[in-house]
DNA sequence: CGAATTGAGTTTTTT
DNA sequence: ACTCAATTCG
């Protein structure tokens, strides 16, 4: 085989993390350079070459976008049965492995996975009866979810703790937690994890059977991984193993969430025969782009050294506003953009405006709705994340686990059936004390005579019964059995319109799934929809922004307090990886890059004075347009909407018919009356130019 | 038990 | 400014 089809198209940094396999391997992909190409070409390659099963490769991304990407990219390339691959998130196919083998751990096979929501109510419960003060359950809840990810115990965490306050609290909440989650039979996202680990460690001849299956491990954005899932993929691959890591240090922007850059750095110690291949042609960007975000990011000391370069042109150069407010920004974001739409250059759909902080959307709202510019906000809260959804949710997760007594907690009185919070206070006291599920609970204090009050019984067993109704149709298809719910408690009735559309489109999306896949499916969704169809401009954070590209982006906000963000300004840590957020930022634009800053910004309702971002300072100035003033259109034009409007004329934006084309919309004008040169779009026909008066041009009022 | 009022806390959030 | 949630009243 002279040369090898599939190889065509890579580079050679490309090929070699492609074809090399047998020994370790950590692929430092940087940003655009073809990483999801690589990996994927590297299944298929394997797959179609190597005689590799598609089964035996285990390939681990993070996010659920990331893996559907794969699966498909995957499955174009190879032409085997595709079907259940082993590509998925960490939580996915942790979950898929427990689902068949926590028995070993002393877990049903059905439990319930609790998500952020489940798990902060739980913590806040526990602080309440630990009487330790409740507003502080977020920091807990992340305090206890990092120790899970660098696989800390409760004891381990006491015993390396000062011994002293406020450690002391957590570790006490900390195994009251897992308690709890034992007692309702629920995972919480880390415990997918964790578990796994567990049981591979604890039990070998299931580790065995897994290491025989898995001939070779393919791991995504491999910065992103926290301590657990390094110890989950090292105990499967072994010490020898087959393995090919992919990430990039400097994108690594999740250290919030216990991700550790440093596991990057930890495989050359673990691996000595680690073959370490850098991916640094960048395929996304113009070279202004390129040259400014690499200048900004050698600004962080602790990174692998890594220098991108493109083939790409140079583009226009990158520009820098500062303005006096948020309003002013706002409205030069709204202005360019609509310039570069009514211009024919981009869709609205090619361009994005990041930010720091989601309370940043608002003034950037505004601006794009004076100026009538379609927009669509990513933002984490997700269809999923909605009150009626999750009520919903909660009573299938209660009928697939009764013990799960966070849902039942929030079903019981939901819609109301009187049953209020002196009721449930006296029923949690009763579970507690015989140590067993609200529910068990329940079943007894109705068929015994004790304080509770008949009526309270009545409803309690009305409620019961409801329950135990529906779990006698879990065999049922998830569409079926949500019907079945919301009819049995007349649940819709209570919902305002929206909501109950909301609700029924989700039945709808669940036609033909089990119970159980369809609860699998959503409690490992959640967050981010990206799909981006319409055609509008996406507004998202820089976190949201990763692994995404747009021709067009808008960095708002670089201010000292806004990015780095002030939370950050103490730590180095931090410091570095806030530089990494903007680097990632940067690194989304194809063509052009457009950042600002302002003066003045209105936070919390204080105007507050601000200094640029001190990383505006490592910008090249030579590959930059740099404004400080205080109107300022940065498109060079001549403002045509303006200055042309003298004569009637085309203006941009205006509407005109054209005999043959019909309607169209002015995108470019020069010039007045019958000489006018006028690019118009024409819908379904496309667009054209066109000298007004040999066109026949009319003009068409508003 | 449910509605109204008062009060605290405001980053990012792949799963 | 604004949200979300806990306390307080009817």
């Amino acid at each position: 085989m002279a040369k090898d089809s599939l190889l065509d198209d890579l580079n050679e940094p490309q090929r070699q993390a492609v074809t090399h396999i047998g020994n370790p391997l950590l692929v430092l992909a940087g940003a655009g350079s073809g990483k999801t190409r690589v990996i994927t070409t590297k299944f298929a390659y394997m797959v179609k070459r190597k005689r590799f099963s598609p089964h035996s490769i285990l390939a681990v991304t993070f996010t659920n976008r990331a893996s559907d990407e794969m699966k498909e990219r995957t499955k174009g390339l190879i032409n085997c049965d595709t079907k259940n691959l082993w590509i998925g998130t960490f939580h996915s196919q942790c979950n898929r492995i427990l689902r068949k083998e926590i028995h070993h751990l002393g877990f049903k096979h059905n439990f319930t996975i609790y998500d952020e929501d489940d798990q902060c109510t739980l913590i806040r419960q526990i602080l309440k009866e630990l009487n330790i003060y409740e507003a502080l359950y977020k920091n807990i809840a992340s305090r206890i979810s990092i120790l899970k990810a660098s696989l800390v115990t409760p004891d381990k965490f006491l015993s390396q703790g000062d011994g002293f306050s406020f450690d002391e609290k957590i570790a006490k909440v900390y195994v009251r937690y897992q308690d709890e989650l034992k007692r309702a039979e629920a995972l919480d996202f880390d415990d997918l994890i964790m578990f796994t680990v567990r049981l591979f460690t604890e039990h070998p001849k299931v580790l065995e059977r897994y290491r025989k299956q898995f001939e070779y491990v393919l791991i995504d954005e491999f910065q992103d991984t926290n301590h657990a899932q390094y110890m989950l993929a090292n105990i499967i691959v072994g010490k020898d193993g087959n393995f090919c890591a992919v990430g990039d240090d400097d994108q690594s922007i999740y250290k919030f969430r216990g991700a550790n850059v440093g596991n990057i750095h930890r495989l050359k110690a673990d691996h000595s025969r680690l073959k370490i291949i850098k991916l640094e042609q960048n395929y996304r960007s113009t070279k202004n782009i390129i040259n400014v975000s690499s200048k900004v990011i050698q600004g962080n000391a602790s990174r692998s050294e890594k220098t991108l370069w493109t083939e790409n042109e140079c583009g226009e150069k990158v520009c820098y506003c500062l303005f006096n407010n948020e309003e002013e920004e706002a409205k030069h974001v709204a202005r360019t953009i609509k310039d570069l739409y009514l211009k024919g250059f981009y869709e609205y759909s090619d361009m994005a405006i990041l930010y720091r902080i989601n309370l940043q959307a608002k003034a950037i709202e505004d601006g794009l709705r004076e100026a009538s510019i379609p927009y669509t906000i990513f933002n984490g809260i997700s269809f999923y994340n909605r009150r009626e959804i999750k009520d919903v949710i909660a009573y299938l997760k209660l009928i697939l686990n009764p013990h799960d007594n966070v849902s039942l907690r929030r079903v019981l009185n939901v819609p109301p059936r009187g049953i209020g919070i002196s009721a449930i206070n006296k029923i949690e006291q009763e579970a507690k004390r015989n140590s067993t599920s609200l529910y068990t609970v329940i079943k007894q204090i109705i068929s015994s005579n004790n304080s509770f009050t008949s009526s309270i019984k009545d409803k309690l067993s009305s409620f019961v019964n409801t329950i135990d109704d529906l779990i006698g149709n879990s065999q049922k298809t998830a569409s079926d059995i949500m019907r079945a719910v919301v009819n049995k408690t007349n649940y819709l009735e209570t919902l305002e319109d929206e909501r109950v559309q909301n609700v029924i489109e989700l039945i709808n999306s669940s036609e033909g799934i089990s119970l159980q896949a369809f609860l699998d499916k959503t409690a490992l969704m959640s967050g981010f929809e990206t799909s981006n169809n319409c055609n509008s401009v996406s507004m998202m954070t820089l976190h949201g922004a990763k692994g995404l590209e747009f021709s067009v982006v808008f960095l708002v906000g670089l201010e000292e307090g806004i990015l780095p963000y002030c939370k950050a300004l103490e730590d180095a840590a931090d410091m570095e990886e806030e530089r990494r957020l903007f680097y990632v930022g940067m690194t989304r634009a194809k063509e052009r890059l457009y950042m600002s800053s302002v003066r003045r910004r209105k936070l919390y309702s204080k105007v507050q004075e601000r200094q640029p971002s001190r990383f505006i300072n490592d910008v090249p100035k030579d590959c930059c347009n740099w404004m400080e003033k205080t109107v300022s259109p940065t498109v060079q034009t001549e403002k045509p909407s303006t200055s042309n409007t003298v004569n009637i004329s085309f203006d941009i934006g205006c509407r005109v018919k054209h005999p043959s084309w019909g309607v169209g919309i002015v995108r470019e004008c020069c010039g007045n009356g019958d000489t006018a040169k006028v690019v118009v779009n024409f819908p379904g026909i496309g667009i054209k130019k066109l000298i007004a008066g040999l066109a026949n041009l009319e003009r068409i009022s508003v």
